[in-house]
DNA sequence: CCTTTGTTTAACCAAATGGTTAAATCAAGT
DNA sequence: ACTTGATTTAACCATTTGGTTAAACAAAGG
């Protein structure tokens, strides 16, 4: 009956890089299964059609863009420290799929009212959630400066996302080739984490 | 033997419209057509093929977005009060067309060559290349912190810029309306500032 | 009035694209 | 070997889509 498994598996991982690389309106289910070496017939086989395999890309790939932070904060330790060790964390993370958010930030502008509905459905991001307690605490505690968690977050994760969203951008403006630019990453790893805390220091 | 002639101006109009909000991939022709209420063959006739007009849609919204940020750059002034008049100024400009960003982002992406080869055929933007001297030279004199100025930069335009290319999602995990994300907005203007700046204090 | 020239439209076209189908193939189970 | 049920393929289909064209229209100029 069943014969080599693995053409699910072969059709995903075409999936998600054509997927990725063009986003929803520019892939071409014919591109995909040429990446997948298989028959075009086996995409609907298998995942009935274009929206379909694509949500299961989206999902994987939102669910990895958010998830890694999620990782960092729960750990019990000093904020400053935690601070830290989130942005070069985060940061490393990206580097590794540096495409995803520019993916994940397009398609959710196409689409606003998915996110709505996926956010909903989700756990609501209780560790980010709990970590915006945590920030709220130190401030009264005076530990840090007091300041709106949200804006904190943004801060955090703007300065962390944006240079691979605006890559080649920063590329051509600043004359940097690609080992410069993997550099200027290596840099903001630790550059981030000063940023904030200097801003935090009470 | 000329008619109206702003039949021409109704379709970039619509074009910008539609492009911004489908990107090139997601964009139809004819939907440029309905938005500007005309033929679809108008479109061709005035602008030959949906390259080319895409094309100068891309250059247009491309130059509001780098321009913003060169005519405060150039002004003289204490370099704390123009980085603060930056920024400020900067998220309120984004702000009267916050889908812009995303869309040259996303494009620039999905065609990072087209980069290389309009960067190098610009003016190199001069006025960024100044103010990154300015930063040097007050580094050098101990005015503010010594920190590399593409970093500077790149911090800037990320936590003015970001922001608005994550609205849904910020919207969402937050749990924000569209007025509390005004808010927020409007309480970075001055916020971003205050970041960079205790930053850069010695 | 009629010619001329730029403008606009409806109809049309070929290629691309998402999706389907009927037949072929394959791997067990008997 | 034969049956059975899942898997795979080539051919096909309907619709969409960017683009074209020939004819109609409109506004001067003579």
């Amino acid at each position: 009956m069943a014969k080599e498994r693995n053409t699910e598996e072969l059709i995903i991982e075409a999936a998600k890089k054509i997927f990725i690389k063009r986003g929803l309106a520019g892939a071409r289910m014919q591109d995909i299964a040429d990446e997948a070496g298989i028959n075009k017939a086996m995409l609907h086989y298998y995942y009935r059609n274009k929206e379909k395999l694509f949500e299961i890309v989206f999902n994987e790939a939102f669910s990895k863009m958010m998830g890694r932070l999620g990782n960092i904060l729960t750990k019990p330790m000093p904020l400053e420290e935690k601070i830290r060790m989130l942005v070069e964390n985060y940061i490393t993370n990206i580097a590794e799929t540096p495409y995803l958010p520019i993916f994940v930030l397009n398609e959710i502008n196409q689409q606003p009212e998915m996110m709505v509905k996926k956010i909903s459905s989700q756990p609501a991001f209780p560790d980010i959630m709990l970590f915006m307690k945590e920030i709220i605490e130190a401030g009264k505690k005076g530990t840090i400066k007091e300041v709106s968690p949200v804006q904190l977050f943004m801060n955090i994760v703007s300065m962390c996302i944006f240079p691979f969203v605006a890559r080649p951008l920063i590329q051509g403006v600043f004359q940097q080739d690609s080992v410069q630019f993997d550099m200027l990453i290596e840099e903001r790893k630790k550059l981030v984490g000063d940023v904030i805390i200097s801003w935090l220091k009470p």
